[in-house]
DNA sequence: TAGAATCCGGACCTTGGGTCCGTTTCAACG
DNA sequence: CGTTGAAACGGACCCAAGGTCCGGATTCTA
């Protein structure tokens, strides 16, 4: 799986210009399915073999996509400031964390149902939904009043999936504010069941 | 879109035998996606015209396997007796409801994968889910505790995602038992927000 | 600037869903 | 029963799309 580093700067040019044409792409074409390899090669200017080569193969282009977007949520989670850094109390932050995700997948509908359906693995074994169901499970872990956090995470994770929220957005019309109210509201019920 | 009943006993028998072939080979195999079109043909004995004419498309097929498996408990939910009947009370029907989805899930682990991920289109048009999330939300609805009955229901059906079931059996190992009492768990804690 | 290492790119391969049409089977009717 | 037209059969065929390959071009190093 050739994923690593080039210094020629050829290979550095075009991998940035399949990243901006695929990233146009996907935010153009209607569905993320009808956004082929050879679709991406040619709005990029590039052979098909150059863009399997820097990125694998289609998961790979998607991940790599994918990461750079969540790029700046991540440093946010990771070394940021209140709500969504690590001072945060657990009672605040995971209503934030979640509205986090929630609005990445609004504002990236496209590419997330991309990835998480047209995979032909189980979204579950990539490891940026490892990372989010381990960070939100430990914050779990520190709210008395929730067991069973493990697949309290899952649960709440799953209720962003892509395809759900491109259904209420796009299909039930429901704006974005509503749903997110709707997902805090749901939220916040989860944390509050028996707790004073 | 070729879905109608047919009166040749060819026919019939054909169907029977896809049907069969189908579900046999779905329960076999370690992932749907190896399951290809001409496999269920050639071990239904049959051609891949045939096939095609009696189910239109993969999706079809799958749909066709889906229902069926789901009747008995689309009979229970609808004229049986409590707690899945309509004659339960809403805070006892709604877990048994989400429980009885969840087991159908877990006792066919690689049929539901097979239809919900594998389809070109998103899970929600299927109107089978339609049905369920349409009959969550009327009994949601009548628990007054419960706020946005439409998005809880979708929410808490996502925690019953095929493929989110089959990775807390298949990888993280957890009984089909556990996984029962964690979703109980949860569900009952959604139910109890905001209520003595 | 020579030479080697690396990369480019598009022709080509494979796989699998879906179609086509000549042939066969069914069932209604005389 | 034999005929006959309609319906079903089945496998050769088509096509789209992901992925591979290798001769030639480009870039780095000495």
């Amino acid at each position: 799986m050739p994923e690593r580093q080039s210094s020629r700067k050829d290979a550095i040019r075009n991998r940035e210009a399949v990243l901006a044409a695929a990233d146009a792409l996907f935010a153009r074409r209607e569905s993320p399915e009808d956004v082929t390899m050879a679709d991406v090669a040619a709005a990029a200017g590039v052979g098909k073999g150059t863009l399997f080569r820097a990125f694998g193969d289609r998961a790979g282009l998607l991940r790599a996509l994918y990461e750079a977007r969540l790029e700046p949520i991540r440093q946010a989670v990771e070394t940021g400031p209140p709500p969504l850094g690590p001072a945060t109390p657990p009672r605040d932050r995971v209503p934030a964390l979640l509205d986090a995700v929630l609005c990445f997948k609004l504002d990236n509908r496209r590419l997330a149902l991309a990835l998480e359906e047209g995979g032909s693995s189980s979204p579950y074994r990539a490891e940026h939904y490892e990372r989010w169901h381990g960070l939100l499970q430990a914050v779990l872990e520190q709210i008395p009043s929730v067991a069973d956090s493990g697949f309290t995470a899952h649960a709440l994770l799953a209720a962003t999936r892509a395809d759900l929220v491109e259904h209420l957005a796009g299909e039930e019309r429901i704006s974005r504010e509503e749903i997110r109210a709707q997902f805090a509201n749901f939220v916040t019920g989860v944390l509050a069941s028996g707790s004073p």
